[in-house]
DNA sequence: AATAACGTCAACCGCTCCGCA
DNA sequence: TTGCGGAGCGGTTGACGTTAT
């Protein structure tokens, strides 16, 4: 494929826009959309490459775009994001409206993944564990109990996610609950106070995008309201590091688990 | 007060994707 | 089916502002 030539060689402008060339594009836009991107500066009097002016429309001047400082609650939701689709920044802001994807990629690498860093540092000193039962079905020996490692309350809440409520307490969720974790990210949590028969919620990508809008009492109470057995998707989590074990078996202090893991979003990765 | 170091973010570059002829 | 060209994406750069020395 030719390429097209680039800015300089065309005569064409590049560096920073100024307030000029910004109200013409606008008004151009305005007045006329955006039908073709490279056939926009000649007919708006732009000496600017399509390229140049799409990326400033999208990134800066279009009517939707929100200013500002990003809240606590879209930074969760990009690190939340980031765990699920990795660097792509496009996808991301698709799910948080009024940001850029470029606003999304600046702020993930000045601030959230230095802050996730901070995190895991400290949480390494703040680390505790416990002891249960080996319950993998292919496991060799099924009595060898296991340590897991997992982070302090106070490690998980300075990552920003809550505790849990005190009136949900683990007798009223559960009397066992078993979390089996599969390859692919995949875990069954099966709780034995209830039947087993085959009841599967899969969630996929599209839960998370709706539930990342929605109340963390309302995508607790859903998923908490669901009986039998649940097979979902998780994301991978900061928590990850602190669950190393294909299943675990835990009569007690669920709903601590469970609100970190929905909160978090995650279950390690194999 | 000067300047070096660091942080932020708008903009660019080069690549891939996708629709269309 | 293939190739072209526009759009979009992610990585990177560099200008500018702020903080530290």
């Amino acid at each position: 494929m030719v390429r097209a030539p680039c800015c300089e060689k065309m005569g064409l402008k590049k560096g920073p826009w100024t307030p000029e060339e910004d109200q013409i594009l606008i008004s151009y836009i305005q007045q006329h959309g955006h039908g073709n991107w490279r056939a926009l500066p000649k007919q708006a009097g732009l000496l600017r490459c399509g390229k140049s002016c799409r990326l400033r429309w999208t990134n800066y001047l279009r009517p939707d775009i929100k200013r500002g400082n990003f809240s606590k609650e879209e930074e969760e939701t990009i690190i939340k994001l980031h765990e699920m689709l990795g660097n792509r920044w496009s996808a991301m802001a698709a799910r948080l409206p009024g940001r850029t994807d470029n606003e999304i990629k600046n702020v993930w690498h000045t601030h959230l993944k230095k802050k996730l860093k901070n995190y895991q540092t400290t949480s390494e000193t703040q680390r505790h564990s416990i002891t249960v039962p080996k319950s993998d079905s292919n496991a060799p020996s099924q009595s060898e109990p296991v340590e897991l490692n997992f982070p302090s309350q106070q490690g998980i809440e300075s990552l920003g996610y809550a505790p849990v409520s005190p009136q949900q307490s683990s007798s009223e969720l559960s009397s066992v609950t078993e979390v089996s974790l599969l390859p692919n990210n995949m875990a069954i949590i099966k709780d034995e106070k209830q039947d087993t028969s085959e009841t599967f919620l899969e969630i996929d990508e599209s839960f998370w995008s709706e539930q990342l809008s929605s109340e963390n009492s309302s995508l607790q109470s859903d998923f908490l309201g669901v009986n039998h057995e649940l097979q979902f998707q998780f994301p991978l989590s900061p928590v990850r590091e602190y669950v190393n074990e294909y299943s675990l078996n835990i009569d007690h202090g669920m709903d601590y688990w469970y609100n970190i893991f929905i909160k978090a979003g995650g279950l390690p990765e194999f």
